[in-house]
DNA sequence: TTATGTGCAAACTGTTTGCGCGAAG
DNA sequence: CTTCGCGCAAACAGTTTGCACATAA
């Protein structure tokens, strides 16, 4: 077995992207490069990427920081990316396919893929008991990484 | 039941004012009038106070924004506060003590403490399943507030 | 063609840092 | 007295915005 981080397996990416274009469409906006390129790097890595890693990537074809920013917003709003805050102040996006939970990792700063479901008793009990309608997507539990707590990579064998 | 929003209640503000000082004291750093200043407000308001609204209260007081941001940066290294990021980049800040989990409301902004030990079942979970030791004192799990779910407040009323 | 998106540069918010004086120990 | 913390102002990172031109539809 791999092992490790084999974390994120992406759905589809060229569903997702598609999917992604025809709420654009939907929505009265236009299809450009720049949408287009974000939306396949989003789709494809799974990954968190701030703002400015997507714009520096991004930078090396043209497209300019600003309108990463800006499409990202879009895309935001349009629902096929969710953002969340990352330590230091950046913002990190991803697509908004596969519902996962995150785990950020206090000791390496990195971000990792948590089964959805491990919230769901956790969902409920608030929902009952406090009002509070929690939504995984959004949600992110904070801690100390596998490879953080065990550096050495695997104990036994 | 009283119901609401009665949350937060503060455990004993001089009590942790005072731990407080004794690790500063105890980690060789000097107490002064900001140090006192700052952890009095943050063991008082239990809130999130973020550091430009820190700032902002003590700046009447004669304390600098780059001091409450140091200050800020050395209790939180002392162990005695605690920050997080927020929607919009900002960072905010409460002091450490009676462990509580948060509740960020997409809807009305606000936080809300919820149980500590909501997330019992799934630190245990995600540490032999995942290997991540979640710590929910640092976690937020995003969502919808009681009373943005049930704005009239009561139903039959 | 027409309306919208993009590049650019500058403004802005939140945070950090070098320096010399003042205060804690 | 000596060392550390503070105020100040300027530097910084990340993000937003007004404007004129390019481009999708």
């Amino acid at each position: 077995m791999t092992g490790r981080h084999e974390a994120h397996h992406v759905d589809d990416p060229v569903g997702v992207v598609s999917q992604a274009l025809a709420t654009l469409r939907n929505r009265g906006e236009r299809v450009t490069r720049a949408r287009l390129r974000l939306l396949h790097i989003l789709a494809e890595r799974h990954d968190h990427l701030t703002a400015e890693e997507l714009a520096s990537l991004l930078h090396g074809e043209g497209i300019h920081r600003a309108t990463v920013y800006r499409t990202l917003e879009l895309l935001v709003g349009a629902g096929t990316v969710t953002h969340r805050q990352l330590p230091g102040g950046a913002t990190a996006y991803h697509i908004a396919t596969s519902n996962h939970l995150h785990g950020h990792c206090v000791s390496c700063g990195g971000v990792v893929a948590l089964p959805v479901d491990t919230l769901d008793p956790v969902v409920e009990r608030l929902r009952v008991g406090q009002g509070f309608e929690v939504d995984p997507n959004r949600s992110s539990l904070v801690g100390t990484c596998r490879d953080c707590r065990d550096p050495v990579g695997g104990g036994p064998g």
